[in-house]
DNA sequence: AGCACGCCGACT
DNA sequence: GTCGGCGTGCTC
């Protein structure tokens, strides 16, 4: 007699066994939703498979029946389903959690029957512009020759890593592709890091393709979502742009998924409940489907350069920017050299007297400083104490407007101490200046200068952003300051210098990755720089001028940075010479958190195969780099491996224990291909 | 994750 | 005497 396998959204990593009723077994195909019920509830199942054995363990009269089949189309084509069992299998995560993050919410929910009607606001995304197919230079028209040949090609590798310098016009060859895509009545997903999502990109992306596209994006309300799946689901919409969950767009007939900028960190994340890097299970749904997979940047990260040199993808180069500009001038200003003026915290004389001369020529320049607020922390002069955050090991922020303390990571707000906690003292002192206190310095300096800032604190206005990138375009602010937000993507034709306030910020992270993100992000915000006609200017000022990412970013040196870079991490068996995955242990009890770590230490050393073994290396356990965060206490094990199966059964077991010795209130999470070791 | 069952404090 | 605190145990 056949069983149903379903899985049911929750967190357990295991499918559930239901009895099929005579009458619905001749409707049921895999990919359907049901309603089961389960536990005294009735919920939402996917239907995996038919199984004609009972699983072992399992008693025939205590399983239950399906109650009914929810949609007539499968919500899942069996492609789908093995992209989600893949997901699940790779990244730990329980198949039904995997299932649910790959619908729209409400399509989740046992009620909600019907699909949404549309409140109609008949789309305008009406300021189209840009609706003309740009030229290509000889590059970008090899590369799109290149994709569109290997598109044709029955089998080899389908992914290409198309290295474009900032600039090169990258975009314009997704954009050519997906028309082609089209052509062959193919369907294309087009993922951005969240950063990249703007509204001038939908905009062209739109007025492009000349017709509706689904937006995948976190502002997003879940009946838009439900929408949009919908559409693509009937096949009227053919195109997805947008943050990681678009990888999941319900496509029969899937011919590309584009990732740019491949190597920006906010793919790795969990969207719905489970962490996986949207790039790497691109191209695992490419291979699936037999679409053609593109990523696409001008720093990429080690792992896909590593790939591509090792001939599993194929590598493109765009060495020219588009419009035929200069890469900009790159200086870096030794601040141990630097005698700044009183009243100065931020700026050196050399980058101020090159904003003035920008200033007097009518030019705009862009000033980055990855760190928002007033000060990073206020030191007690005397006693020598910082004030910290009660629910996190880290300084509290000092915010001038308005005014407070503020934790960056949990977000606790505390007032403005007169005097110090510890000793009374009143010799406070703000240190590590932000962009707040950046702000106020290029006031103070350049009275007649338009100044704007753009951070988190400011862009949390919807329309501050806009106004700020309107502006910019039309030349009516001289200053633009700001965070990560400023450093990459946009499009600033007539910045012509860009000034980075401390280039050694994520240099000194305990992170084996800090110089590459050093070097990405210099690159990135430097690539800012003189993009149209008038040349462009980059001054970095730094405490470590001969750092070589600093160096290589100067030179536009990426081969250089790679080549040394990457040997470091073969030296040290890190990525992408080895898999990294962490395994974290939290909990409020400091004392209980550090006890859970040691026995499970224990139960992994007693593991056979795992001691000694050449291909699984456990560092830790230690307290992680964040030891407390929101009042919880953090320990962890890195593991190196470079042996997959042996690395599945480490990490089975530990589940195991996690499930069977874990004390109350301890939690434990596995991260697998960490990305940040904080 | 939810949601129930189950044993100990302050309340109509 | 009960309402309810959240510990722990289970879900085909």
């Amino acid at each position: 007699m056949p069983y149903a396998q379903v899985a049911v959204a929750c967190p357990l990593h295991q499918v559930f066994t239901y009895i099929i009723p005579e009458n619905l077994a001749a409707q049921l195909k895999p990919g359907q939703r049901l309603v089961v019920p389960f536990r005294k509830k009735e919920v939402i199942g996917f239907f995996l498979s038919i199984t004609t054995e009972l699983p072992p363990g399992l008693d025939e009269k205590k399983l239950k029946e399906i109650i009914e089949i929810r949609d007539e189309v499968p919500v899942f084509s069996e492609k789908m389903i093995r992209f989600l069992l893949w997901l699940s299998d790779y990244y730990m995560a329980p198949i039904g959690t995997v299932c649910a993050a790959a619908l729209p919410s409400k399509l989740c929910q046992v009620k909600s029957k019907n699909a949404a009607k549309p409140r109609v606001k008949e789309d305008d995304h009406a300021h189209f512009h840009q609706k003309d197919v740009l030229n290509l230079n000889g590059e970008q028209q090899a590369a799109l020759d290149f994709l569109i040949g290997q598109h044709s090609k029955e089998d080899g590798p389908r992914t290409a890593l198309i290295h474009g310098i900032t600039g090169s016009g990258k975009t314009e060859v997704y954009l050519q592709f997906i028309t082609e895509i089209l052509k062959k009545d193919q369907q294309a997903i087009l993922l951005v890091p969240e950063i990249g999502l703007t509204p001038q990109l939908i905009g062209r992306v739109q007025s492009r393709l000349d017709e509706e596209i689904a937006v995948y994006h976190s502002g997003l309300t879940e009946t838009q979502r439900q929408l949009y799946w919908e559409k693509m689901r009937q096949g009227k919409l053919r195109v997805a742009v947008g943050t990681r969950s678009a990888l999941f767009a319900p496509f029969q007939n899937l011919g590309a998924i584009i990732i740019d900028e491949e190597h920006d960190g906010s793919y790795k994340q969990g969207d719905g409940g489970f962490f996986y890097h949207a790039r790497d299970a691109a191209i695992v749904r490419g291979k699936l489907e037999g679409a053609t997979v593109v990523l696409g940047s001008a720093t990429p990260s080690l792992e896909s350069f590593h790939n591509a040199k090792q001939g599993k993808y194929h590598y493109i180069q765009l060495s020219e920017r588009a419009t035929g500009a200069k890469l900009p001038e790159v200086s870096l200003i030794d601040l141990r050299q630097e005698k700044f003026a009183p009243g100065s915290k931020t700026l050196s004389p050399t980058l101020k007297n090159a904003i003035s001369e920008n200033l007097y020529r009518g030019e705009q320049t862009l000033l980055f400083l990855n760190r928002r607020g007033y000060a990073h922390f206020i030191i007690c002069e005397d006693c020598g104490k910082a004030m910290e955050c009660p629910n996190c090991a880290i300084t509290l922020t000092y915010h001038k407007n308005p005014s407070a303390l503020v934790c960056h990571y949990c977000d606790y707000r505390a007032q403005v101490l007169e005097s110090c906690p510890h000793c009374k003292s009143s010799a406070l002192k703000p240190l590590g200046q932000g962009t707040e206190a950046l702000e106020e310095e290029l006031r103070a300096f350049f009275p007649e200068a338009k100044v704007m800032r753009l951070d988190r604190d400011t862009a949390g206005k919807r329309d501050h952003r806009n106004n700020v990138l309107h502006q910019m375009k039309k030349g009516t602010v001289d200053i633009l300051l700001g965070t990560q937000i400023v450093a990459k993507g946009h499009d600033f034709p007539n910045v012509t210098l860009v000034g980075v306030i401390l280039a050694d910020a994520s240099l000194h992270l305990p992170d084996f990755r800090s110089a590459e993100r050093t070097f990405q992000l210099l690159t990135q915000v430097a690539g800012r720089s003189g993009r149209a006609d008038k040349p462009g200017k980059v001054l970095i000022q730094t405490f470590h001028p001969e750092h070589f990412s600093l160096l290589c970013a100067r030179d536009h040196q990426f081969e250089t940075f790679s080549a040394k870079e990457l040997q470091s991490r073969q030296d040290l068996d890190y990525p992408p010479f080895s898999r990294l995955t962490q395994i974290r242990l939290q909990g409020i009890s400091e004392q209980n958190v550090e006890e859970t770590a040691l026995s499970l230490k224990k139960f992994l050393s007693n593991l056979s195969g795992i001691s000694g073994s050449h291909f699984l290396h456990i560092l830790g356990p230690a307290p992680a780099p964040l030891t407390k965060v929101r009042g919880k206490y953090r320990w962890h094990f890195l593991v190196k491996s470079n042996n997959p199966k042996r690395l599945k059964h480490l990490l089975e077991q530990t589940r195991h224990f996690a499930q069977n010795h874990l004390p109350p209130k301890i939690q434990l999470s596995i991260d697998v291909d960490c990305l940040h070791l904080m």
